[in-house]
DNA sequence: GGCAGTTATATCGCGCACGATCTAATCGCT
DNA sequence: AGCGATTAGATCGTGCGCGATATAACTGCC
């Protein structure tokens, strides 16, 4: 495997392997989520959601590292499924709160049994996942530390 | 941290890890790759063919998992910009051969220098990072034979 | 009260990324 | 040779994801 002075190879690349990794992931989702009629990132909006409801939109992209630009539209196709609504805060007109609907809140049950058919998928160790989603969130959070300086 | 029996935190899911650092390392290598002309994927590209020139369209696609309507696009614009050489193959018209043109083998002294600055912001020794490399890779494979089945 | 600066979200344009579908070329079988 | 099946790319439509910019609302300061 030595190789000359320009020795970069795909496979050495951390950030492919990562890369590929979350499309690979997003891929194995797809037939989980197609019947909730859900992306993979609308999915996560509704994890935020579930965790914390009343959420305005900045707060959903801390949460999930997502700009208003990304969540905007993503929110608006959310409200159109009827899973969310959006709503004018009161006192701060600048301000959009999302809640859930019923509906919303109803498909937490139906997406209950996702995770833990992807963890077999996985073919891990919950330990396992853990201890790699921790290097893998330490990891981004270095990086993201070298982005602010 | 215990939860109640729909604990599905953001937190726990490798999936997110993954989806995250992944876009978090696209962003840190953005400021890098700006004054190349390329983007990440655009980069990924060019080194494949950097790893070994001539390459079909479909081979690009194995070696980066995406697929022919993902690098159609995104072939021609690396040909616009005349790092590359679209030609059909003559003995079979059907496969489309990429080649690097003198800028596009130039280009790899440019970058030379990008792997070892990302690597800086990981600040990880490079035995840590191959070996998450390898980890998150193993795991990839794991989840691609899941797909498969 | 009014104006400068800031903040929250929205809009726009570009570039992935994919599934579905199409077209053209090749292969295989008779 | 001829025809069905397969293969390689290309095309189209949808949905992210972001930077740049716009808009509207709020805050501070005078």
């Amino acid at each position: 495997m030595a190789r000359g002075p320009h020795s970069l190879t795909i496979d050495d690349l951390l950030c492919f392997a990562l890369y590929s990794a979350g499309h690979t992931f997003t891929r194995l989702y797809k037939p989980m989520l197609d019947p909730l009629g859900l992306t993979y990132p609308q999915f996560l909006v509704m994890i935020a959601l579930w965790e914390r409801d009343d959420r305005t939109v900045s707060e959903i992209g801390e949460r999930l590292l997502l700009e208003s630009s990304t969540l905007t539209p993503l929110l608006k196709r959310l409200e159109a499924a009827g899973l969310i609504k959006r709503t004018r805060d009161r006192d701060d007109e600048r301000v959009v709160r999302i809640t859930l609907t019923r509906q919303g809140t109803a498909l937490r049950e139906k997406a209950a049994t996702i995770p833990e058919a992807i963890g077999c998928a996985t073919s891990l160790t919950l330990n396992d996942v853990k201890k790699l989603a921790g290097e893998v969130t330490a990891l981004r959070k270095k990086l993201q530390t070298a982005l602010a300086a």
